[in-house]
DNA sequence: CATTAATAGTGTATGTTCTACACTAATTGT
DNA sequence: ACAATTAGTGTAGAACATACACTATTAATG
């Protein structure tokens, strides 16, 4: 933001300038596994490679307005939960140019799986977090492995679960998600109450039937609750583990 | 990563492209106190305001190799503990031309106080966190609170507070620390307790010698605690509070 | 040599939160 | 009626946090 400015007036083409490009990294959960969107390059470089769909940022658009162009782009979804992750710019991470790309992360609702990626299509793929393909394009591996981090440590201490989750949910589907990311059982009377608690749920008319007392479904509280907020959180020992 | 390439090569001049800068948050302590450098604007735009240093990228290194050359071109130190921030890419945070700023926060250790900050030089100063100026140039503000906050927040679950400290310290000397960054007083027996607790400590032989009884001092005990790791916290609700 | 000032701790009562587990309640299909 | 399933409540004990009073050690000062 201070640039040896030595002439009279500014001149900012006298430096040589990197391409910008903003990758986003977009997750969903398909049959409760965490899935993320990648698409199959067509040319060189890495041809035939899996990537993080991106493209160059546009002069007139923010990094985060970029982001949500390639979103609904790739996914024809907007209104999704979308963060910075972190910026990558080393020097030959791109064989064409020098490439700077911001990376985002999206969460995509589960049941918002209207996503526009059609089957027949080989280029355009949801992949399990759990078997992803062995090499990424560009220096992509090592920018999934950080989303997928990053992911896992937030949904201990934010609310980001919630925006994996159908709109509508039971409280035990909820706490068969945090089980899932936490990997251990939790005790169902203490989840009823934390959750009762922090008061971000908002109760329903709907139910879903079956064998027994029906499932009473639930909506998250997005007013209750920016994601920017620490809400709700199990062992909070956990958070010691990581970064 | 993934731009319309519809052309048959790879046209990189096709795109128009944003400036690319790296700013660089320096911390450091200064008679007890969280202090952080900032440079004097000398011409248009925000002439006479005070902003965060940084400069351009080169297009031979990567970011973190620009953020450690602005750190040694305004402090003259390197062996710090270097972090990326955040990238801020708002379309009119510059009124020059499109600029994107990559943040990176840096602590430097407080005995390293060889900084070459002239005290003549009207330009280059360390400002008190607790007394900054009205407000910045560009987006600064904003930049540095985030960067404060992330510091308090990271503090609170990391051992990043060992990084401000000289090599030696006592043990309310580094109390002393948490207060300033967390703003607010710690109890003296409890902070003794939890701090024996987490063995992170090593006893040195060394003593401050003064009008009472002496001070021991102490060593950080890297091979504990990476900094990635969970070691010390204070207060855990006020994890609350960030990101 | 007593006093003072500073660091370096210990003790403990009280309150809050976590944890485990037993228990009750509601609703529907069979 | 009863089995099955979701939906809760109650509670004792453990673990942890907080506040504050107290003791101990050492060296400079007068």
């Amino acid at each position: 933001m201070e640039p040896e400015e030595n002439a009279q007036t500014y001149d900012p083409s006298r430096y040589e300038r990197p391409s910008v490009t903003v990758d986003v990294v977009i997750f969903t959960l398909i049959s409760q596994e965490l899935h993320v969107l990648l698409v199959q390059r067509r040319r060189w470089p890495y041809e035939g490679f899996w990537a993080i769909p991106g493209g160059f940022i546009n002069m007139d658009e923010s990094l985060e307005e970029a982001a949500r162009r390639e979103l609904e782009e790739e996914t024809g979804v907007h209104d999704v939960y979308l963060e910075q992750l972190y910026t990558f710019g080393d020097v030959h991470r791109d064989p064409r140019t020098r490439v700077i790309s911001v990376a985002y992360i999206a969460l995509v609702r589960a049941d918002a799986q209207k996503i526009k990626v059609s089957e027949e299509s080989t280029d355009v793929r949801w992949w399990p977090v759990r078997a992803l393909p062995e090499r990424l394009a560009f220096d992509h591996d090592q920018v999934l492995a950080y989303a997928i981090s990053r992911l896992r440590s937030k949904l201990e201490y934010t609310t980001l679960a919630f925006q994996l989750l159908p709109e509508l949910f039971s409280i035990l589907e909820l706490k068969h998600i945090y089980e899932q990311i936490l990997g251990e059982k939790l005790d169902k009377g203490n989840f009823y109450r934390k959750i009762k608690e922090s008061d971000l749920l908002e109760e329903t008319e709907h139910t879903r039937e079956g064998r027994g007392r029906p499932t009473r479904l639930w909506r998250f509280r997005r007013d209750r609750a920016s994601d920017k907020q620490f809400v709700f959180r199990w062992r909070e020992d956990r958070i010691d583990e990581k970064r």
